[in-house]
DNA sequence: AGTTGTGTTGAAGA
DNA sequence: ATCTTCAACACAAC
């Protein structure tokens, strides 16, 4: 379930990655994914275009292209992004930009070539069952200059449950998008104060200070990133109940509840995320936030704090997790 | 073996 | 408007 934490770290990944590289193809065989063109078009429109550089608003991912172009994903829940290489033979560079130029009509061919993972690690991580699911790839090539070198990588999008989100289209028109025009404050951005948080919570409508703190720190128009994992172990770091009322939430409160948004969040990056059950990097290993989860699913569990029986309760039709005795 | 729970988001219904 | 419910989909757990 990729939240802000994961989609930071597939972000992050990529842009150590592929960046630089050129897509050269395209193969999809579940293109209800791709929303906004056929796949004729998408293959059409997508070859030939260099990955400039990935991005991210709460827990979009957006790969800008050149001219002009960007790939706009949402990997929604069980998606997630892998990048494979293979090293080929070495070869000089001009036969190797004729090769790719190719690379549209010669897909029974590359198919037969060998492969050779890119993974350094002895372990192979792409074998494991989460990571099977692949329905999308994009081709890429990777030229160096300087190496008069070049190879040939994959981007492949796993997503076993088929929610997925893919777009591509002008920049401008994807940053215009409806969906993502209305998004909050993204949780990890420089513009996401301490003063925005309080507005945000304590907003003068009835609606929005009469709503749990629990629902309200989900709602991606409000703050973008923050999903059901975090929400819940953002409240317990916090020691706040997750049906605390928005607007009655204290101003010292709503410093700590801040400081644990950012507090939580970070730590999670640096641990590159939570593998509850289906996220993976782009290297198709799990994070490691989920061995220091504190409440989230750990309901009739006890609280590492008090030794209280933590509770799950229904909360915007999804489950949070929170311990009573810790959190009022 | 059929039912339920899972979580993100948008759309449909009230 | 604003709230709730459902659908997209696959699979594990009961």
């Amino acid at each position: 379930m990729p939240e802000l934490p994961e989609v930071e770290t597939v972000v992050s990944d990529l842009n150590q990655k592929i960046v630089g590289d050129t897509i050269v193809d395209f193969w999809s065989d579940w293109t209800k994914t791709i929303k906004n063109l056929s796949l004729k078009k998408f293959k059409r429109d997508i070859r030939n275009r260099k990955i400039l550089r990935a991005r991210r608003i709460g827990k979009n991912i957006f790969i800008d292209l050149s001219g002009g172009k960007t790939l706009y994903i949402h990997l929604k829940m069980t998606g997630h992004l892998l990048i494979k290489s293979e090293i080929l033979n070495p070869k000089s560079l001009p036969e190797m930009l004729r090769i790719s130029k190719q690379a549209g009509e010669t897909n029974s061919k590359s198919k037969n070539q060998k492969t050779t993972n890119y993974s350094l690690s002895t372990t192979n991580y792409f074998n494991d069952r989460v990571n099977q699911y692949i329905h999308h790839i994009w081709k890429l090539k990777s030229c160096s200059m300087k190496h008069k070198t070049c190879s040939k990588k994959t981007l492949e999008f796993s997503d076993m449950r088929k929610f997925a989100k893919i777009v591509l289209d002008d920049t401008e028109k994807i940053n215009n998008l409806p969906e993502i025009k209305k998004l909050g404050v993204d949780a990890m951005s420089r513009e996401f104060t301490l003063k925005k948080f309080q507005e945000i919570i304590s907003k003068k409508s009835v609606s929005r200070r009469s709503k749990p703190i629990g629902i309200i720190l989900m709602e991606q128009e409000l703050i973008a990133g923050i999903g059901n994992i975090y929400r819940s172990e953002i409240l317990f770091e916090s020691r706040i109940s997750p049906l605390r009322k928005s607007g009655k939430i204290t101003k010292k409160e709503a410093k700590k509840l801040y400081q644990s948004i950012q507090k939580v969040l970070k730590k999670a990056i640096r641990m590159r995320g939570t593998s509850d059950s289906d996220y993976r990097d782009t290297a198709g290993m799990a994070g490691n936030f989920q061995k220091v989860l504190q409440v989230y699913r750990k309901d009739k569990k006890v609280c590492l704090n008090c030794g209280i029986i933590i509770k799950r309760l229904k909360l915007g039709q999804r489950n949070a997790f929170f311990c009573p005795q810790c959190q009022k």
